[in-house]
DNA sequence: ACTCACCTCCTAATTTCTTAGGAGAGACCC
DNA sequence: GGGTCTCTCCTAAGAAATTAGGAGGTGAGT
């Protein structure tokens, strides 16, 4: 055996499960789980961006307390907690000591800390991820214990978390955004796709009939049906929508 | 000290020694050295999708055979490519035996593999990197020695390279894509912006100007300015390039 | 055989966008 | 002070997109 097993092995474990886990229950579980071994006590796994709708669903899988949970939401704390902040400046992992900086805190936010702490969310890493097509989450981990073993459990294991939590992205992303996009994706035709992606090349519609070979008046019927399963009000936003979407791609 | 200590202490290594890496050329010794360190042999870094360019440049950073890479490209091997084009449905590393099975390989492609092995490109890891706002890239290794010494190279160290390819990425896209960009991104107006993103949300121009309590013929003049600086023929156009060059959100 | 989704083409009125000018006011830098 | 950038507003003609209809043909599936 070579070096880096014990790493090796939990990553392979949980790659081997993973795939014949098939509901978001049993996934958070199995995550739970999994860092638990390691040593952490919640995680909350955020899709902060979903990519096709402009309003901004919370679609969050979380372990954490839930009154914590049920406060978070109520108090609308998304907009106030700096770790989901840095969320949209960092590609990489931090832990929460990094960007809750009391110097930079107001008092709301200090508040909020101060919140946190009586739940025992108090040293954490968080990992965001890139995910395909542009959609962005974060997934945060809460180390058990005092501070300094929290650290520790931090130091020794942020890499086997950065790896999990790819793997748990790759598998939790498309569950969840699956069934948030379904009601907002329709089905276009070929033909639909095709005017779309040439009005999103900046064609006239009589560029495209040309470049199609149809009539004008083909291609306007065709973004009309396009505008009407997007329920969007003019062809920009359909070219938008349908970029976002990931029905076409320009 | 603690398990895994090996790759944390390369990754640790890397990240440190990377901060101080400014150009290039050294970037790609750097990661050449760190990866021969671990018995690969060659890699190739390509950033397959440039948002924000409709035309793809090839944005490349190779320690392959200089021959090798001038065939590849004068031959336009990248639309013959398995590997290639595997990056475009996969989120997670693979081994190239998965995606260049030989039943599913047409003349052209077998040929293709042979000359790859003329240079001792055979056997390979590739990773798939989903960047920040939906750009995709690409790390190629190669395994130095046999079949069987780089299979077992490739499966002792792939989760070392996932993650050193992550804080290369991190590193290199930058590098690579603000150069390539430079020449494709304006500088667009506070208002030129606004326009453009209610536009994309669908509002015509009487609606922008309600919205932003500006005449209707200043949100033209905005759009106007906005389409001459981002090159685009029409307003639909010109909001999917701010969009894809990250100068706004919808 | 029938339905249904898809592609094709058409008219005509109305709205919106595009293009090509000009011009004044305020902010900032050299 | 002069130059540059940004934001503001204007006219006016022509091009393009939007809306609201209708209609025929093909192919896949029930």
């Amino acid at each position: 055996m070579g070096v880096s097993d014990y790493l090796s092995q939990t990553i392979g474990d949980y790659v081997d499960k993973l795939s014949g886990v098939d509901n978001q229950t049993t996934l958070e579980q199995f995550f739970a789980t999994t860092i638990g071994n390691l040593g952490f006590k919640y995680f909350t796994y955020h899709i902060v961006k979903v990519v096709g709708i402009g309003t901004h669903l919370p679609l969050v899988s979380t372990t954490y307390p839930k009154q914590w949970v049920k406060r978070y939401f109520e108090q609308n704390y998304m907009q106030l907690d700096p770790v989901l902040a840095a969320s949209f400046e960092r590609t990489l992992p931090y832990v929460w000591d990094e960007v809750a900086l009391p110097e930079e805190m107001d008092k709301h936010q200090k508040d909020f800390f101060m919140e946190a702490d009586d739940f025992k969310l108090r040293d954490g890493l968080s990992i965001p991820i890139n995910g395909y097509g542009g959609e962005v989450a974060l997934m945060s981990v809460v180390a058990d214990g005092n501070t300094k073993e929290a650290q520790e459990t931090i130091n020794q294991h942020r890499h086997t978390l950065h790896l999990l939590t790819m793997y748990h992205h790759n598998h939790a992303s498309s569950m969840l955004i699956d069934s948030a996009l379904k009601d907002y994706k329709p089905t276009l035709t070929k033909r639909e796709k095709e005017v779309l992606t040439w009005a999103g090349s900046g064609k006239t519609t009589w560029e495209t009939s040309e470049i199609l070979s149809i009539a004008e008046t083909t291609v306007l019927s065709h973004i009309e049906n396009a505008k009407r399963k997007l329920e969007a009000p003019s062809r920009t936003q359909a070219v938008v929508k349908a970029i976002y979407l990931g029905l076409i791609q320009i």
